[in-house]
DNA sequence: AAAGATTGACTGCTCAATCTTC
DNA sequence: GAAGATTGAGCAGTCAATCTTT
């Protein structure tokens, strides 16, 4: 039983929403200059922080998207180069994908424009105080699913 | 030239994006359960404080969305019965979109579980101080000070 | 020519089902 | 049976091109 939203939380919800979609259209559109997805990029700056391959769960869980999906662009990437896999020497289930150099060249080739990009739509536009609290605040939001309800994880079926 | 992003930075840009990630996939989920896509609830919700309805161009500002994508859109709910569209008297050129006694009522119908949700995920995770803050800095990133609705929209080339 | 809107081809993604290994 | 991963069907959305009206 919740009563409705006030018109400050409306707002704040609105702003979240549209600041979101926002961002994600500008990157996307410069990512796609480098004929990259936004999953993709997500792919190469993750592996890029683990030299050691991730497990196809693991990284996809790690990008919030569904296992299936990462499997198709994980696909594109490969036949690009980008990333490699490997099905691992312990587990026989498990398939381990890493960076390969070409694909650690290209998160190189794309960084400086998108950190430029993140920096002129977002970072630059926030109260450098009001940072630190915007930046709490949604973590408190991306924290684990409440206890009680269905979780609205990106669980598949 | 802009210096690589400092740690504080990329997480309030990695907290915005997850944050929104998760719910709209909670949020796309719920409202799965009734038939809608977000952009159709949006078109609801929007339609909704415009008794004499919108333009399809105008409306597809609001929503952030592109033309084409809204005109597919509005057919599928226009063949459900819960918007109606109907050229304009003074322009020949331009559509009228409005939402039907029908459309009025799912959303009536959808909403409370909506807020209910939002509440949940968003709402009652933040600190009730830290939400003017919130909003406001992230109204920043949306780029609009002005309440008029001319909003910079997704232009279609 | 410009503005409003739609259409068609194609992509990315989700879901449900399947296969293999534990 | 459960976990890791993939496949195939189908939907939502983008882009480019087109049509009509101004």
């Amino acid at each position: 039983m919740s009563s409705a939203l006030s018109h400050d939380e409306l707002e704040a919800y609105f702003a979240l929403r549209t600041a979101g979609d926002r961002l994600q259209r500008a990157v996307t559109g410069q990512l796609r200059e480098h004929g990259l997805t936004e999953v993709q990029f997500s792919v190469l700056a993750t592996l890029a922080a683990e030299p050691g391959g991730l497990g196809m769960t693991d990284l996809a869980r790690a990008l919030v998207v569904t296992k299936s999906g990462l499997t198709y662009q994980a696909t594109q990437m490969e036949a690009r180069g980008l990333v490699a896999r490997s099905t691992s020497a312990e587990d026989e289930r498990a398939v381990r994908v890493e960076l390969t150099p070409a694909g650690l060249r290209l998160l190189a080739e794309v960084m400086p424009g998108h950190v430029a990009l993140v920096r002129e739509l977002l970072i630059d536009r926030i109260d450098p105080t009001a940072l630190a609290t915007v930046r709490d605040a949604l973590r408190q939001v991306t924290g684990e699913p409440r206890n009680s309800r269905s979780g609205p994880g990106a669980t598949e079926r």
